[in-house]
Order: structure tokens, then sequence, then C-alpha cells
DNA sequence: ATTTGATCCCGAAACGCTTTAAGCTGCCAT
DNA sequence: ATGGCAGCTTAAAGCGTTTCGGGATCAAAT
């Protein structure tokens, strides 16, 4: 009967790797120094666990369980290993472990191109922290681009049976999306950057869309607006949701009264969005502040208004949400709500890697708020929305003659 | 005497994998209906080599050979291979290659956070560019951060060493470039994008700013302007002296005489741009237009003419380089060089391949233009120098009361 | 004195792939 | 016949790591 056979310990939450930190490595150099250091295999510079091994007279087998925080293995062993092996400065080759574990520690970022230009400004900033989250793991980023969501979903199931990555982030979340669909089928794990529809049991992190906007509308309030408008994006992207919600709470909150005809969304495109301010701007009582769910649709609301000679700021506030660059080019700046995605990216990195090494762990759901950035686009109404009518009506006709 | 011994090729140029292409895949689905199809391994459904050999009745290391273009296969052989591996699906764990190759194809780009943010829009179009070279070869890009320089050079280094990259695209190569002393101290393979000091005998992809900026130059002379001035970057990047060099080629191609205090260098923020600006405007002969080495130098321009009151395009020309969408949110709109980033990705991935593909290649240099961009923000010189000079004073004194 | 049960470590076999050395055909020239 | 030589294929040894079954040792329980 084979008793023994009984493992201690679950195959699925693989014993984390002791770090190097917790023996004092600057000790080891001492204790170890009888051990020949510079055993090296012989083509590179790299040391091998058998180099290890052969130094601790100890076999590949056990170094590696002592490595790996099994548990049958000696407290004493286990340090002398870890000593020895800080004091020789091995470490695995992450790609020969991939070989029988099948993880090759590298998190998988793929980017879809046709996503409009929203995200491009913020892609710098994410991937500095995701990757400085990996690394800090010595994990890697493998990032990958498609152009659309059929050639997302090959390009993700290719990288995870290729092994390239051990699962994905995924930016820019949509309400229903695809991805997460086609990811939970196979049980490929991910992590969302936003809430989809059913976020209750998922894995997730974001910003609270909502409660910016809610604080853009009393801003605007306490300026002594009352006509406060809202151009959001289309309702396929999950933050729309947030934000559009975060908007109509802020008008409940400040006893505006819902508007609907101050609502306008679906728009992508700055185009769009002058489009929409259009629209608003010729109500009957047109809207003295126009909140925008991105800062590139308020390049468009900008648009018209230069168009029409409307001073932004004075005669027209806007707000927008992303604290991009192109906020800060604008003129006057746009009021923004600036979103910490380094950080975003960081805590991502972390609650992946996280989740990697203990699977069966309960899902990880973090809120970070935006901070409101202000900016020469918003003031006290100089127009009210019946002199706003008058003045645009004069400066329509000027305009066109 | 074992003469069977000699090699037919030689070690390095390593034979590139036969292509799926080359074999029609269609057809094979018919010729290979015999073999067991899903013999799969049985965990995962990844195809093995063991599995493809087993089908064939090949051993694995004649499927092998086969597949990596060794002479000694019988081109018969060979075929029947090919045809097999795509009817099944067989694509060989890059890692489990890499195990015995030390080569992992994937390409390595480690992006620097502390360069002025001039690059940030760029990097979604560059990722894109390098992705879409790298898989369709069944490369990877593997992405790193780092806060600086020497950073840069560890985190290159431990990449390398655990065959997390083969090598690396530099991106924005300075002209001193730690980078490169660094890498062909060690012989790591890398390929620049840009032309840093002695660029004669490294491979580089660049877009011809000097091209770029002659033309800037001569279009604006056949405007009319003919004190034209120029807002240069740090002379550590590469870039900076491709465009300043491109500027006074114009300058004396259109026959304007090169004015020294017309040169203001060194601007790495929209701050700093506005204070080469105000130098310019306080000439006793001010230029009637700009030229701005980077767009978001031009924001700058931008900043200091609306708070003098000077209308951009009429009163001061100016031109931007990048074709970032921070040009087009200025308004008005800047004109500017666009730079097809994403194919400067996709040829760099080619190039690095390649390289990695057969290392004793003589180097590859490649040249791209950029293009034209008109914008409003220029036009026939409303104001001579000395009008302007006058103009400036004037609103100058008003806006000081 | 024997069984039992832990505890710790070892040897060996995977993993998927490449590469080396050696083997097996034929064929031509001795 | 014998040797030599192509040409093609196989067998097996790695590569660096994990994992599995079991062996040795020792203390405690029978």
């Amino acid at each position: 009967m084979p008793r023994r056979k009984i493992r201690l310990f679950d195959k699925k939450p693989l014993p984390k790797p002791v770090s190097e930190a917790q023996c004092g490595a600057e000790e080891a150099n001492q204790v170890w120094s009888d051990v020949k250091l510079d055993r090296r295999s012989r083509d590179n510079g790299r040391v091998t666990i058998s180099d290890l091994s052969q130094a601790l007279s100890l076999t590949k087998g056990t170094v590696s369980r002592a490595l790996n925080g099994y548990p049958d293995i000696a407290e004493t062993t286990r340090v002398r290993v870890i000593r020895a092996a800080n004091a020789m400065g091995y470490r695995p080759l992450s790609h020969a472990q991939a070989i029988k574990t099948g993880r090759s520690c590298s998190l998988g970022l793929v980017i879809q191109l046709s996503e409009h230009d929203a995200h491009r400004p913020f892609l710098a900033e994410f991937l500095a922290g995701l990757t400085q989250a990996a690394s800090k793991e010595g994990w890697t980023l493998t990032v990958a681009t498609a152009e659309n969501d059929a050639d997302t979903l090959r390009i993700m199931r290719d990288l995870v049976v290729h092994q390239k990555a051990d699962g994905f982030i995924l930016p820019r979340v949509l309400w229903d999306d695809p991805r997460i669909a086609s990811l939970s089928g196979e049980d490929t794990p991910f992590i969302c950057y936003g809430r989809p529809r059913n976020s209750k049991d998922m894995s997730y992190f974001d910003v609270e869309g909502e409660a910016a906007m809610a604080e853009a509308v009393s801003y605007l309030a306490d300026l002594g607006h009352r006509r406060i408008a809202y151009i959001g994006s289309a309702e396929y992207y999950a933050f729309s949701h947030m934000r559009r919600d975060g908007y109509k709470a802020g008008i409940d909150a400040m006893g505006l009264g819902f508007d609907p005809d101050l609502m306008q969304e679906g728009a992508l495109s700055p185009e769009q969005a002058s489009a929409a301010t259009r629209r608003l701007l010729a109500l009957d009582t047109p809207p003295t502040a126009i909140i925008c769910a991105t800062d590139s649709l308020a390049r468009g609301v900008y648009d018209v208004a230069n168009e029409l000679g409307l001073a932004i700021g004075t005669e027209l506030s806007v707000i927008g949400y992303d604290g991009s660059p192109e906020a800060s080019a604008m003129w006057p700046r746009l009021a923004s709500f600036a979103v910490d995605t380094r950080k975003a990216g960081a805590t991502l990195g972390e609650m992946f890697i996280a989740r990697i090494r203990n699977p069966n762990a309960p899902v990880a759901q973090h809120l970070i708020r935006a901070e409101f950035r202000p900016g020469g686009s918003t003031g006290h109404p100089k127009l009210t929305p019946e002199q706003l009518v008058r003045t645009l009506a004069q400066r329509g006709a000027t305009q066109n003659t």
C-alpha cells in the first residue's frame, strides 16, 4: 500500500518561491566562501541548477524543491541552498521552468488598434506600471497588437497555446466583452481594467469614473451652472455606463433635475462630439456647461465653440476626463480628471501575478479615484441660457454674412 | 578517420525555418487524411514534435532537421514533414527550442520613462508596427520600462541573460548612446531607431528629419517669409543633429542667410520652448515664422502667442514635427510632418529578425521621409518683422496696464 | 525487538526540442 | 568481393528544470 503517496500540498496553490531578501545575502558571501563561487557552465556565464547542486553536494531535485518552498525539505537545508544560490547568483531560466510547469512567467497584453485614439497617450504610463510590477517579481510583459475583436481572441489563444503568456490584462474592458467570454471558456486567467456587465465575481481594477462625473457636476453647480450637459461615449464601453450613471447621480444630488435632452451619448470622436455640441446649443434652453466623458470628446466641443466664437471658460464651461496631455494642449487648458495610469498598470500587474500564484484565491477588486485638475475651461456662467441663445443667434448672423 | 563530420553548413547563419506558405496547406489536409489528425498530447491541445514524428513514422530528430532546413534531409521527406506539420497544426514551443538554441524568438524593447513626453503618443503605433512584424514571423515582443540610463542597461543585460529577449530595438537613439556602447561590448544584437554619432557601420532605421526641416524652410520661404527661426531640442538626441542640419541646409538653399540668433536649441519642454519664443520675439528683427523640432515644442510657441495676442497662422507662422494628435488638438491646427511610426516599427522588427537569422549579413540601413501635413498655423506673413515689433510693443503696453 | 510514522533527501524520469554521432542503405570504383 | 563514399535516417545525449516514488534515518509506539 503506497500510503506515502499523499502529497502534503495541493497541486494548485503553487508554493511561492522564496525571495532573495529573506536570507541575508551580504552575509552569504562569507559563509559560502568555501564554495567554488565561479563554478559556471561552460559556454555562457549562467549558473545552472547543476552547478549549484554540485557545489552543495545535493541533487538538483533537492535544490529545486528547497528553492520552491516545498515542505519536505529541512529548514536548515533550505537556508543553506538559498544562501548558496544568492552567493553564486543563481536564477532559474524561466523558459526552462516553463517546459515543465507550463508557466512562462509573463503577462500578456493585447492592445487593439482600432479603438479610438482615446487610449493612446495612456499607453506609455500603463506599460510602465505593468512592467514595473512584473519585473519586481521577475516576470516579463509580452505585448501584442490586434486589429479587431476576432483578431484579439485569436492572438490571445495563440499566445497561451504557445505559452508566451500565462494570462492577460484586459485594458479598456467593454460592457459585454467578447474577450471575457472567450477567456472564461478556456480557463485562461485574466484581470480586467474596468468593470464589465457582470463584474461581481471577476477580478478587476478600475478608476471610479462615476465619482468623477458626479464631482464634475457638483463643481459646476457650485460655480452657478444650472444647465449642465453630458456628452458620453459609446455604450459598449464599460466606462460609459459608470460615467453616465455618475453624471445622473450628480445631477440628482445637486437637485438640478435630470433632462434627457442634456445627455448626448454615443460620441466616439471629436467630430461626433462636435455634432452633439451643436445639438445641445440648438436647444431652447442650452447648457452653459458641458461635461465630456473623455478629453478627446472635449476637443470636439472646443472646435464648435471656436467656430461659433464662444469663449470657453466664460460663455461655455467644459470639463473632460482622462487628464491627458491633450487636455493641457488645449487653450484654455481643459479642466479634467487625472487618472494615475501607471498605478493602474502596477496594481493590475500585481493582482495578476498574485492570481497566478494562487488561482483559487477569492477574486480581487480594487478601485481608485481620479483626481480633479482644474483648468481655464470652467468659470462662473457669464451668460444665462437665454442670453446664450441670443448671443449665438447674433454671432451666427454676423458670421453668415 | 571520421571524414563524415564535416558540416555542410556553417554554425552561424542558422537555417531559416521553412514557412508554412511554401507548401500548399489546403491541399495538405487531404493528402494527410490518413494520418490521425488529432493525435494530441494528453493534457492540453498542443501538437508536439513527438506526435508529429509518430504520425509520420519518423524520429523526432529527422522531423526537427527537416523543419529547420538542414541540407542532409531528402527534399521529398522535407515536403512530407512540412505538409504534415501544417495539417496537424504543429508549431514548436519557442521556449523549448530556446533551451537548446539559446534563442527565445522575442525582440526586446526597453522604454525609458524619464524622457520627455515627446515620444508618448508615438508609442502605440510603434508597438503596433513591431508586434505586427514579430508575429508575422512567430516572434514575440517583450517590453520593459526603465527609469534612467543605468536602469536601462541593467534591465537589458538581465533580459538577455535570462533569455527573455534575443536583442533589442533601441528607440529614440541618442547622439552618444550608452546603450550602444554597452550592447556592442557584450555581443547582443540591436538595431537603432535613429542615427547616432558613428552610425556608418550600424544597422539603423530612421526618418529623414533633415529633409523635413529643409522642406519646412522652403515651404515658409515660398509663402514669403524671410526671417525663419528654429527651436531645437536637446543636443543629446540624435535627431536634434539631423533636424538642425536640415534647417541650416534649408536656409542656405533658399538663400536666406543663416542667423545664429534665429536658432534656439536645447528646448525640452513646451515651457522651455516658450522661453525660446520670447527670446526670438525680443530680437531687433524677430522671425515671422518658427519651425519647431517637435510638436510639443510648438505648444510652447502657441502659449506665448496666445499670451501676447499674436494670431497664429497670420501674424506668426509655426511648423512642428511628428504629426502627433497633439498637433491636431491645437487651434489652429499645427502644420507638421507626419511620421509613419507604425511602419517604422514594422521595418525595425523585420530588420531585427533578419539580423538574428543571419548575424553576419552586412548592416542594414533604411530611411523614409516624413510627410508634410499643412495646417492653419502657417500663412503668408501678414506683418514684416518691423511691424511685428511695433505690434508687440503696442499690445504689450495695453496688456500691462 | 519489532513495527509504525515522520522527516529528509536521493535517483531517475519526465518535459519538448535540438544536435551529435553513428548506422544503414545503395552505388561506384577497385 | 571489397572498400569507400554519398545520402538518408536513427538513436541517444543533452538543455535546465520539476516531479515522483522510494530509501534511509531516527524517534516513538507497540
